[in-house]
RNA sequence: GGGCAGUUAGCUCAGUUGGUUAGAGCACCUCGUUUACACCGAGGGGGUCAAAGGUUCGAAUCCUUUACUGCCCACCA
């Protein structure tokens, strides 16, 4: 017989259960397989982490991320499946090198890149990017998680670096990628491209001017960026403007507007054009906004680059203006525009900056030469595993993408996603991929004079320069799911875990991340990048706000796992979480399931007590009693749901059916009743031992202290195999209502005490009007007694009510507690009174209910079944109230 | 402007295909230390399921409209 400390305290655990399971070596699934616990029917389970960008530390979102990871490795490992959690990190490029310029210009350097140059500021940022990986790595390990580190991965190392190369290259040769000038969203302070979702959108209050390029113009425009309009070459009227109409297709020149720039103004015609906003006519910029540079490109016009790529005006904004900042120069040109009379109109609009994701920036759309991928020319798929495209087919990008989701072959949970996800393919454009930074997948692309070599290694000649731009952080991330598994080798991982199953990640990287891996791998390999998705939310603080810093709102996931332990934490994060939806998380949620694992903690402590030789190896005991055989099919209906709920991603749904057995049923009833019947000790082993493997993916640590505080260090729970329903599922009707007879009269009588102030020193006299229960009650009479504390119980098949009495009425039967001298009688009949009136209703509305000629003929006969019976039950209690009350 | 969610007890949320008198946790109130647990036990109060209309024998659940909240996309220059 063992004993457990009176309190469970995470902190003296944690740590030697996660070091025990890592030196297990159980993590890896090969070591899984060599030790017999893979079921080979069951196949693979594999899963990515998503990456963690090394920019720092682990939040309480990427906890939940593990969490619930976790809870699906785990599962999926004990029942059987060949399991992989793949573990990384993400070089995350920009966030990663401007978080360490920020840090190096905070230690007194002013302008890191140019005084450090490329390699030794490369070496700064890969020692960060080391230690935020080393803290990344613990964090995850202190949460628990069974990740094989043995396959770790990091998006920037030699291994994924020629993937990338090869996959760049692929693509080069297959005329996807190119080389073009374009407009692009330029970020002025990180100098560098962003890909069109890393642009947000920011309301402000804008000031929106109203003037003529000249006095003698024809037609007044309004913007909020003057000094843009030094690179005008258009001015765009809808056609079907009456005012301006006429004007379509001649051309102005404008001298020396702003006093610096002479500019060629055509008016065209454009459709997209708003009559009613400003003058109802746009001034045309086509190298600084993108909807002009479509403009420019249908009608044909000039592009003149005015802003360059450190926010300054080029000197084709005029002599005047070379080298000014763009808001500097804002300001001359309305100071112009005023000296000049041309300024009709000033007023503040609400406007939206378009800002970068990275640092909030302002974006300069600017025209630049950079790499693409094509998403829309068309190419051979040569191998093909893609339900509706046949290998050789001929393809685009975004058909690939299109098809994989619309024909189910990848499932998005939740679905509404994948609305959202077509919509976003939809007006999907070129994809730039080009970055000027440092830290990242240098291009392999090398230059020599007007030559061009592209490859997967240098070209073996001399005299030849790489490309200095790096690529986008998601190209090397698209890849994950093969790079990972040592793609472009033919590995036997590849074979065992590629397509993976499931991808669980946050629905805010849908369009960044999972888009561009259903990009890169269908392209690749012709194969989906993985079976499933799904899709969580966002961790909020308990009023729904993001957490943040400034707010003093955030939650530190290492925090809560020191003071209320890592299960505690997981906890709180899964349950009350839902796909999809964010989650607003307080310190007293996870307190709350801190209390929970103690209550687990010491229901084990108490059945150890009561098991003198514990067994590891269990069989479905003998039930000896009612209520034996009562938690055993309770026991084996939650399994089946919980089975059912985990396999629908059903995390919560699942961990709520496993609070409610373990909590209501077995601590509040079953085991009290156990104290009384007594002798339980094999199916208490039973019991305990399936709930703690139950219990295993949600709080992995208590479970596994508990195991090995019952049967030693040599078993580990978590390879121990997922239980097995041992009879068909659903309690059987009898025993339900039987048991729950018991329950409702030891209920109904605590309740008689509680209302008429008895305490619970204080043993009872109790009669009960039995009925057909008779047999049934007797047999359980000593349960009753103890657990509503009767000094005396008499059952009989009739009771009468003795002066001195109060009693209840409960499914058929009559209980009577003799409560002389400590009740006052009138108040017990008023409660009688109301229940009676309470009952005289419902009896009305089922009596309506079935009195409705409409009703007896369209439902069904079982729903009419229910009404009569529970007419019928409620009669009769409505019989025996009365009773009562008299 | 387009789209997607949400609105159920003071708070956080369940409520599967319409069919018990709408549930749980926390908080609140009352009582309690009967030894697994006060990180606990027993009991209780609290909801016209956002509003209106409709479909139906029957609606928290389906449909329509409205209001509010949140998010995503596009973008007005």
């Amino acid at each position: 017989m063992k004993e457990l400390p009176k309190a469970y305290e995470p902190q003296k655990y944690e740590d030697n259960i996660y070091k025990r399971w890592e030196e297990s070596g159980f993590f890896n699934p090969d070591n899984c397989k060599k030790a017999g616990f893979i079921d080979e029917s069951k196949g693979s389970f594999s899963m990515v982490l998503p990456p963690p960008n090394v920019t720092g530390t682990l939040h309480i979102g990427h906890a939940s991320m593990l969490a619930i990871e976790d809870l699906v490795t785990r599962y999926k490992r004990m029942s059987g499946f060949e399991t992989l959690w793949l573990p990384g990190t993400d070089h995350a490029a920009i966030a990663t090198q401007t978080k360490v310029e920020k840090l190096l210009i905070e230690k007194g350097i002013k302008d890191p890149k140019n005084e450090l140059g490329r390699e030794k500021f490369l070496a700064e940022v890969e020692k960060f990017a080391q230690e935020s990986h080393d803290t990344i790595v613990d964090q995850c390990k202190k949460m628990g998680s069974s990740m094989d580190w043995s396959r770790e991965a990091y998006t920037l190392d030699d291994a994924r670096n020629l993937a990338v190369r090869t996959v760049f290259k692929k693509m080069y040769d297959d005329g996807l990628i190119y080389r073009g000038y374009r407009l692009v969203n330029w970020c002025p302070r990180c100098k560098s491209t962003l890909a069109d979702d890393e642009v947000e959108h920011k309301e402000q209050i804008a000031k929106l001017y109203t003037f003529k390029y000249s006095a003698d113009f024809p037609i007044a425009i309004a913007t909020t960026r003057p000094e843009t309009k030094l690179g005008d070459t258009a001015l765009a009227v809808n056609p079907a403007d009456e005012r301006y109409a006429k004007y379509i297709g001649q051309e102005f020149l404008v001298k020396n507007f702003g006093g610096g720039a002479d500019l060629k103004i055509k008016i065209i015609g454009e459709e997209s054009i708003d009559m009613n906003f400003g003058t109802g006519a746009l001034g045309v910029t086509p190298a600084h906004s993108a909807t002009d540079y479509e403009m420019a490109q249908r009608n044909k016009l000039e592009i003149i680059k005015i802003i360059d790529e450190d926010g300054l005006m080029t000197k084709e904004a005029g002599e005047k203006y070379l080298g000014t900042a763009v808001k500097a120069a804002r300001a001359q040109v309305v100071e112009w525009l005023k000296e000049n009379n041309l300024l009709e109109k000033e007023e503040e609009i609400p406007n939206n900056l378009s800002i970068c994701y990275r640092c909030g920036y302002a974006i300069e759309p600017l025209p630049s030469r950079q790499w693409f991928v094509d998403v829309n020319k068309e190419f051979v798929l040569a191998n093909s595993a893609i339900e509706g495209i046949k290998s050789g087919d001929k393809v685009t990008l975004k058909k690939l993408m299109q098809q994989v989701v619309t024909n189910k072959q990848i499932e998005i949970i939740p679905d509404r996603f994948e609305k959202t996800y077509f919509h976003w393919i939809n007006n999907l454009r070129d994809w730039c991929i080009s970055r000027q930074i440092w830290y990242g997948h240098r291009i392999p692309v090398w230059y020599k004079n007007e030559e061009i070599f592209v490859g997967v290694e240098a070209p073996a000649t001399e005299g030849w320069t790489q490309d200095s731009d790096t690529l986008d952080t998601w190209f090397s991330s698209g890849l994950w799911t093969f790079s990972t598994l040592g793609w472009p080798n033919n590995t036997a991982d590849l074979k065992t875990f590629h397509p993976t199953s499931l991808l669980e990640t946050g629905y805010d990287i849908l369009f960044f991340w999972v888009a561009r891996m259903i990009l890169m791998t269908t392209y690749t390999l012709g194969q989906i990048p993985f079976e499933k998705v799904y899709l969580h939310g966002l961790v909020r603080d308990e009023k729904g706000r993001k957490m943040s810093k400034s707010l003093g709102n955030v939650i530190n996931p290492l925090d809560t796992i020191a003071e209320f332990g890592a299960d505690a934490t997981r906890l709180s994060l899964l349950l009350g979480n839902t796909p999809g939806n964010d989650l607003k998380l307080s310190q007293e949620k996870v307190e709350g399931f801190r209390n929970f694992t103690n209550k687990l903690w010491n229901i084990s402590r108490f059945m150890l007590l009561n098991i003198p030789e514990p067994k590891l190896d269990v069989k479905l005991p003998e039930a000896k009693t009612l209520f034996d055989e009562w938690i055993l099919q309770q026991l084996n209906d939650t399994l089946n749901q919980v089975n059912a709920n985990l396999d629908g991603y059903h995390f919560s749904a699942a961990g709520e059916l496993l609070r409610v057995f373990t909590w209501d049923l077995l601590a509040d009833w079953y085991l009290e009743i156990a104290k009384i019947e007594g002798d339980k000790s094999e199916i208490l082993n039973y019991i305990l031992n399936t709930l703690l493997k139950l219990w295993h993916p949600f709080m992995p640590f208590v479970t596994e202290q508990i195991w090995s505080e019952i049967y030693g260090t040599d078993k580990i729970l978590m390879v121990e195999k997922w239980p097995q329903l041992h009879r068909e599922p659903f309690l059987e009707e009898q025993i339900f209502a039987d048991t729950k007879l018991i329950r409702d009269i030891i209920a109904g009588i605590r309740m008689l005490r509680s209302e008429n102030k008895i305490e619970p020193v204080k043993k009872l006299n109790a009669l009960i009007g039995a009925g057909t229960k008779l047999e049934l009650l007797q047999s359980n009479s000593e349960i009753i007694k103890a657990l509503a504390r009767l000094e005396n119980l008499e059952i009989s098949s009739q009771a009468t009510k003795s002066t001195t009495a109060v009693g209840f009425v409960e499914g058929g039967i009559e209980v009577f507690i003799d409560l002389a001298g400590v009740v006052d009688m009138e108040k017990e009949k008023e409660r009688l009174k109301k229940e009676l009136e309470s009952i005289t209703k419902y009896i009305a509305g089922i009596e309506g209910k079935l009195n409705n000629a409409e009703f007896a003929q369209n439902a069904p006969a079982s729903v009419i079944e229910k009404e009569k019976e529970k007419l019928a039950e409620a009669q009769e209690k409505m019989v025996k109230l009365k009773k009562q009350i008299q």
